[in-house]
RNA sequence: GUGGGUAUAGCUCAACCCGGUUAGAGCACUGGACUGUGGCUCCAGUUGUUGGGGGUUCAAAUCCCCUUACCCACCCCA
């Protein structure tokens, strides 16, 4: 005993108690009635894959992979790790399951943990929660503009607003090297001015320079060559068409030059959405910490063919739902009642009636909190109040005896006949008990 | 991996700065007033190795050191 109350959930991963997890639920409905509006179907993928899938897609240099997975040896020796987001193993899912000859237009949506070991925050945790959509098999910006629309949708629907979007165009495989070597040289050019961090990034990943938060560095790269000028043709004409779409749907959107995101497979089009600036930085006040961004997707047409199937273009999204539930009204919503009625049975003889009743009510659909315990009138009755239920139905030995139940309205509203409380026959009691809440509420 | 902050009852916190008897309050919980009836009120009760270890001192929740956990931030990302 001594030793187990030491035993905690593991750093990063948190139990969601009640009050939370109907937060969840709430978005996760919201999320299955506005995906499925765009048509969009359900996946769920496995928790566990080969590690070689996430180092493959996702890309060995990234630090997801080179030092956040959650990584073990399977007994016949293979490496499996924890999926670290939900986009590689649906696109393996799409391969594995013949899609791009079936059903070649695949839209899908998912919902689930994802683990990074990463060092915890506010809105950053080891394991964590995404909802995710993903379109294969477009390669029209209009695809992109529509997945954007629906996100925004699905925020607006949990009641998030107010959020920013951000869009760039990181070019195919086609424009980006030049850019980038471009990017290089202007940044090895200002070296001098840059912090330790982006020094490094120059030869690591010099797209990231462009978004260091470090204001020295932001002033060093304000004129910083951006991938959107730099695309070949066919890009260009897809980052317009993005733009044209966005307008169409009616979202606004901001162009980001700077913003870059970090997962290999991102070609062409990206995109974030970020909360409002919290209060103490000018915004109004959105708590979301130093986490800010919602959001992320991009499209990722070489991802089938990397991980091995034929060449299907694809975009898609993420969000991060705890930060999602973080910025909600709805978090700030009290429980609601888990039981209409509170059934107790007291004394000797009394749990047979007690429990036929419990069940004709649940039968009749009809949510039911028994209470067969042997405590007394009173620990029962405050049991029921506690519960929220709306009426109390009791069967103690007197009734029993009778064949009776006494039934109560807990609420200030009567029952039908004028009084609060009424006794009926045990066997029509489920029914009475049903127009009575028809009555009350 | 690197910084900073916090740690007192189940929860929210007081007492710490300036060491001084049995570490308090509200909420919650249990019982009673009300012999088989909740809410409101009143009364009573339970709850702590003051995160852990060491040191200073006649005396440590309080001062010092170490350690652990959590939180926040960097990094990175949802």
């Amino acid at each position: 005993m001594a030793e187990i109350s030491n035993i905690r959930s593991v750093k990063g991963m948190h139990d969601l108690l009640p009050a939370s997890s109907r937060v969840f639920s709430r978005i996760e409905a919201e999320m299955r009635r506005v995906f499925s509006q765009y048509g969009f179907s359900e996946i769920r993928t496995p928790v566990v894959e080969e590690t070689r899938l996430f180092s493959r897609g996702i890309g060995e240099e990234t630090d997801i992979v080179a030092k956040e997975m959650y990584t073990f040896l399977d007994r016949d020796g293979t490496s499996l790790s924890l999926r670290p987001e939900n986009t590689a193993s649906a696109v393996r899912a799409y391969i594995e399951h013949g899609m791009a000859v079936s059903d070649p237009v695949a839209r899908w949506y998912y919902a689930g943990p994802m683990f990074r070991h990463e060092r915890a925050q506010k809105g950053r945790y080891r394991q964590f929660h995404q909802i995710g959509a993903e379109i294969f098999g477009i390669s029209d910006a209009a695809a992109d503009a529509e997945l954007m629309h629906m996100l925004m949708d699905f925020a607006a629907a949990v009641g998030v607003s107010g959020g920013r979007l951000g869009i760039n165009s990181l070019g195919c495989a086609a424009c980006r090297p030049a850019y980038r070597e471009a990017l290089k040289s202007f940044a090895v050019g200002v070296r001098e001015r840059l912090c330790e961090d982006c020094g490094r990034r120059i030869e690591t990943n010099p797209l990231r320079v462009l978004d260091c938060k470090k204001e020295p560095c932001r002033a060093a790269t304000e004129n910083a060559p951006a991938s959107a000028d730099h695309l070949c043709a066919d890009c260009a004409a897809h980052f317009a068409r993005l733009r044209s779409a966005l307008d169409a749907f009616g979202d606004t959107y901001e162009v980001d030059r700077r913003m870059v995101r970090g997962l290999d497979y991102y070609n062409r089009t990206t995109f974030e959405l970020s909360a409002a600036a919290p209060a103490e930085e000018g915004g109004d006040g959105a708590g979301l910490g130093a986490q800010n961004a919602i959001a992320g997707g991009g499209r990722y047409d070489g991802l089938v063919e990397i991980l091995g199937g034929r060449p299907t273009p694809a975009v898609g999204f993420a969000v991060g739902l705890e930060r999602l539930a973080m910025l909600s009204p709805w978090a700030a919503d009290p429980l609601p009642p888990a039981v209409r009625v509170f059934v107790m049975a007291v004394g000797e003889g009394t749990l047979e009636p007690a429990a036929a009743l419990a069940s004709g009510l649940r039968r009749r659909g009809v949510s039911v909190e028994f209470d067969g315990s042997d405590k007394g009138f009173k620990a029962k009755f405050k049991r029921a109040d506690k519960s929220g239920a709306v009426v109390a139905a009791i069967v103690g030995e007197d009734e029993a005896r009778r064949g009776v139940c006494a039934v109560k309205s807990m609420t200030a509203a009567m029952l039908p006949g004028g009084e609060k409380q009424a006794e009926v026959p045990v066997a029509d009691a489920a029914a009475y008990i049903e127009t009575v809440l028809r009555h009350e509420a």
